[in-house]
DNA sequence: AGGCACTCGTGCACACGTTCACAAAGCTGG
DNA sequence: CCAGCTTTGTGAACGTGTGCACGAGTGCCT
């Protein structure tokens, strides 16, 4: 075997890319693209040609110059560095309203993470069936956790039970976290924790919005550029949310 | 009036934070706490004491050394800085798993996001009440966008109809949009886009789980420190979340 | 009134992330 | 086999974000 692995650290900021890198080079090996250049793919994702190829030389040198990058070989590494070469089963804790559209939702398993049980506090809600998957209480999460193998928790429970539920997902052997709970959960160092906040998300755009007023004037009412729907077709991307787990204001893909 | 708004441009990591600190500086507030510390906030957030002023510090000279911040008036001028003086109604495009959740769940209209309206390709939703608000048939967005004045669009479509509702949303008048399709959206330059996606959170916990496995043959399998239920009560966070919109690696608040 | 303990505000150094620019490497055609 | 075109991989410059350390106010206690 002649490619060893690189095991370098990975930055942050690439790892949060290197999922949005993957959904494009797997839809573009759908189509049959065998081979893809690193302006391509910047294109579609949204970002910098350059900050694609330093994304991708943290794997290895997995391009071909003059080429590009061979598609199905990019998403394999890819898969490997991220771990998805296996499934990583998950505990949703919580189910209300969340909890059952995330179990209700259905593309967990799709992409290797299989809901492994649900759990609730409330007795009534232990025994219903939500996406396949039996409601179970919450005292039964070590078993789960253990039994299951599970390294990955989501909390999903009302914002006044997240810590409790964390704690929980802590002492039962989970060593990652997603948070939708609107607080900071207050865990052990070793443990990843990862929130997802509605209403922080909104707080930001609304701070670009009132700015958008503020600042200046008010430029134009759709000071926009390059109407969507305008130029020739769909084709060039007048400009594009980027990737950055969250953040926009990244450069269009030059037309 | 003294108190001239500053007006400088705030980073966009503070922007991140400036949500977290207002939530707890409201729980602090219901709790009739009158001032808090730089230091105090800073460990309630799971950030540095140092950032904490720092990021207050783009607000303005707002607190009072020796002291700390008030509390009342900082929620306040967070509040204005985020442009949360008045309500931002926003519009979801997508009625289904998802756009259902979204739209029963409540929190959007208590914190300033009311559900202005819901739209949808599919007939057989329309007419369908959610959360109080009557499903639309998509092709009144524009209108509903203009009578309302919306600013805000929510993309709760499945993957492959997000595209099109983002343009739906640019070309109705909306400026800036929440996208929960795992998509790149292409849109002007001149749309702020923030994106929620589940799968791209799961991937980059599923990458630090591989890592842990294999970096150093696995330490011990709790490598916990300070269990959390252990020592004294729940008092001291042995380590927290941090805030970041999203990454985690914040170091502890110092017992 | 004076000293002391406390906490803010910020300059500075460092780390991290992004972008440019270009040499190295590979392919194609003659 | 060579010339020319394409595209990668990366050094270096730049910008942004973080954290320390300390001066500068403020309130409290004697």
């Amino acid at each position: 075997m002649p490619t060893e692995r690189p095991r370098r650290r990975i930055p942050e900021a690439t790892v949060a890319r290197l999922p949005v890198y993957l959904r494009i080079l797997s839809e573009q090996a759908e189509e049959e693209v065998e081979s893809i250049s690193s302006d391509r793919l910047a294109e579609l994702g949204g970002v910098n040609a350059a900050k694609v190829r330093k994304d991708l030389s943290y794997l290895g040198s997995y391009g071909t110059r003059g080429v590009g990058y061979e598609v199905a070989y990019l998403v394999y590494q890819i898969r490997r560095e991220l771990g998805l070469t296996h499934d990583w089963p998950v505990v949703i804790v919580g189910a209300g309203n969340l909890g059952q559209a995330l179990a209700g939702y259905g593309g967990f398993g799709e992409r290797g993470f299989p809901v492994a049980g649900i759990v609730d506090v409330d007795p009534a809600k232990v025994g219903t069936v939500l996406g396949g998957v039996r409601v179970r209480h919450i005292d039964e999460l070590s078993q789960i956790v253990q039994s299951k193998r599970v390294n990955i928790g989501v909390v999903a429970t009302p914002t006044a039970a997240a810590q409790d539920a964390a704690e929980r997902l802590v002492r039962a052997g989970v060593t990652s976290i997603l948070n939708f709970a609107p607080v900071v959960l207050s865990v052990p160092r070793s443990i990843e924790v990862r929130k997802v906040d509605l209403a922080v998300e909104l707080q930001i755009l609304s701070y670009h919005e009132q700015r958008r007023a503020t600042t200046s004037t008010l430029r134009s009412v759709s000071g926009g550029v390059s109407g969507i729907g305008g130029g020739g077709g769909v084709s060039g991307p007048g400009g594009t949310s980027g990737i950055g787990g969250t953040a926009a204001t990244t450069r269009p893909a030059s037309a």
